[in-house]
DNA sequence: ATTAGGTTAAACCTAATAGTTAAACCAAAA
DNA sequence: TTTTGGTTTAACTATTAGGTTTAACCTAAT
C-alpha cells in the first residue's frame, strides 16, 4: 500500500529529475516524464497536481543536495592544505558523476533567483566566513589573507570546480579538437586546482601587496 | 528601401536577442520578440521565417562576440603577467555591460552541443596553444609550466572570469546577505583574479613538485 | 464477497503557440 | 499616376501543452 506509493513517487521523481535537468523547466513535458516513470499522465498529476509544484520539489532536491557538497570546508578537523586538496577530489568526482546538475542548476536560478532564495535564507554566511577564518587564523595571517578576500577565494574555488562541466558543451568539444578526453582531463584537474589554488595562497604571503 | 529594411531587420535582431537572452530558446515567445520590436508577427516571419532561423542567427551572433574577448590572450606585444591583467580587467568590464551572455550561452551550448561546434571547427586549438607557449617559453619555462599545462590554466583564467556571472544568481543572494553588491565585488575582482592566477603560477616556479 | 485505494485508458477542455494567408494600406520611386 | 515593396490587420489552421474527468480495472485487506 503505502509501500506501494512510495515506489511510485520515487518512479516519478526520478523521472521528473532525469527530464527536467535534460530539457530544463521550459522544455520539459509532462508526457514525457509520465513515459519515464512509466506511467501515465493521469497519475502523474494525481501525486504531484501541477509541473510547478513537480518542478519545486526536484529543483530544491537538487540544490540542497548540490550545497552540501560544500559542508567539507567547514570541517573543523583538516588543515587549510588538506581542505583544499580535499574539496577538489571530492567536489569534482561528485561532479563527474552528475555532470548536468551545474548547468541545470545555475540556468533555472539565473531564470527565476527567488527560487534559490529560500534555501539560502536558512544560512548566515557572515557567520560562516568567520568560523572559517578563526579555523585557520594562524595561516591565513601567515599569508597576509584577510577575511574579507575569503569570498573571493571560495568563489574563485567552486569556478575552477563548476565552470568546466557548467562549460562542458564548449570544453569537451575544444579537448576533442586536441584529441583529448573530458573525463581524463577533469581527473588531472583535481590536483592541478589544488595546487594552483595553495599556490597562489602561499605566494600572497610576501607578494599579495608588491610585486616581486 | 533597404536603409529601411536593415532598420526593420536590426530592430527584430536586437529585440530577439533580448528576448532570447533572457527566457530561452525554449521560454521565448515570437509574439514576446514582434512586441519589443515594435512590429507585428507578420513581418517578423517575414524577415526570419522561423523561430529556429532566428535563434540560430541570434546565437551565432553572440558566441562570436564572446569568443572574440578572448582574442588579446594571443596578441605578441604584451608579457604574460600583462596579459592576464589585461584579460581580465577587460573580459570582467565586458561581463559587466553584458551579464547574462554566459547564462545564456553556456545553457543553450549544453541543450544542443552541436550548435557551437560549426565555429570551434574553425579553430586550430594545438596551434593556438604553441602559439601561446612560444611566446612565453622563457617565463613559461622559468616557472616549470608545460605547453600541456595551458589549457588547465587557460580554463581556470576563464572559470573566475566568467562563472560569477554564470551563477549570478546565486553570488548575488550571498553576497546581498553579507551587505555586498556583485558589481563593488566584480570591480574587485579584475585585480584579485589577476594577483591570484598571476602568484600561484609563479609559485610553481619551485613548487610544484614539491610542496614547502 | 466486498471494499478501498492505487492505477489505467481515453476522451475531453482550454489556452497558447508557430506559422499562414489575404486584403488593405502607404510612401517613395518610376 | 501608377507601381512596387515594406507593412499592417485580423482572421485562420494545426498542433501541442497542461490539466480534468469518468469509468473501468486490479489487488490486497476486511
Amino acid at each position: 500500500m503505502s509501500e506501494n506509493e512510495k515506489l511510485t513517487e520515487e518512479k516519478i521523481f526520478e523521472a521528473a529529475t532525469d527530464v527536467f535537468v535534460e530539457k530544463g523547466l521550459d522544455g520539459a513535458r509532462m508526457q514525457d516524464i509520465a513515459d519515464h516513470a512509466g506511467i501515465n499522465k493521469a497519475l502523474l498529476h494525481y501525486y504531484f497536481r501541477t509541473k510547478d509544484k513537480l518542478f519545486n520539489a526536484v529543483f530544491e532536491m537538487i540544490a540542497k543536495k548540490i550545497f552540501k557538497k560544500f559542508a567539507p570546508v567547514f570541517d573543523e578537523t583538516l588543515t587549510l592544505e588538506e581542505k583544499i586538496r580535499f574539496f577538489f577530489k571530492e567536489h569534482i568526482s561528485f561532479l563527474q558523476a552528475n555532470p548536468r546538475l551545474p548547468g541545470f542548476l545555475l540556468n533555472e536560478v539565473n531564470r527565476n533567483p527567488a527560487r534559490i532564495k529560500k534555501l539560502l535564507d536558512n544560512v548566515d554566511f557572515n557567520n560562516l566566513w568567520m568560523q572559517l577564518y578563526n579555523q585557520h587564523k594562524d595561516e591565513l595571517q601567515k599569508y597576509n589573507i584577510s577575511q574579507e578576500t575569503l569570498p573571493q577565494i571560495m568563489i574563485s574555488m567552486a569556478a575552477m570546480s563548476v565552470f568546466p562541466f557548467a562549460a562542458r558543451g564548449i570544453l569537451e568539444g575544444v579537448l576533442d579538437k586536441m584529441g583529448l578526453d573530458f573525463n581524463e582531463y577533469m581527473e588531472e584537474r583535481k590536483t592541478f586546482a589544488a595546487d594552483f589554488v595553495i599556490n597562489a595562497l602561499k605566494k600572497q604571503q610576501k607578494s599579495f601587496f608588491i610585486n616581486d
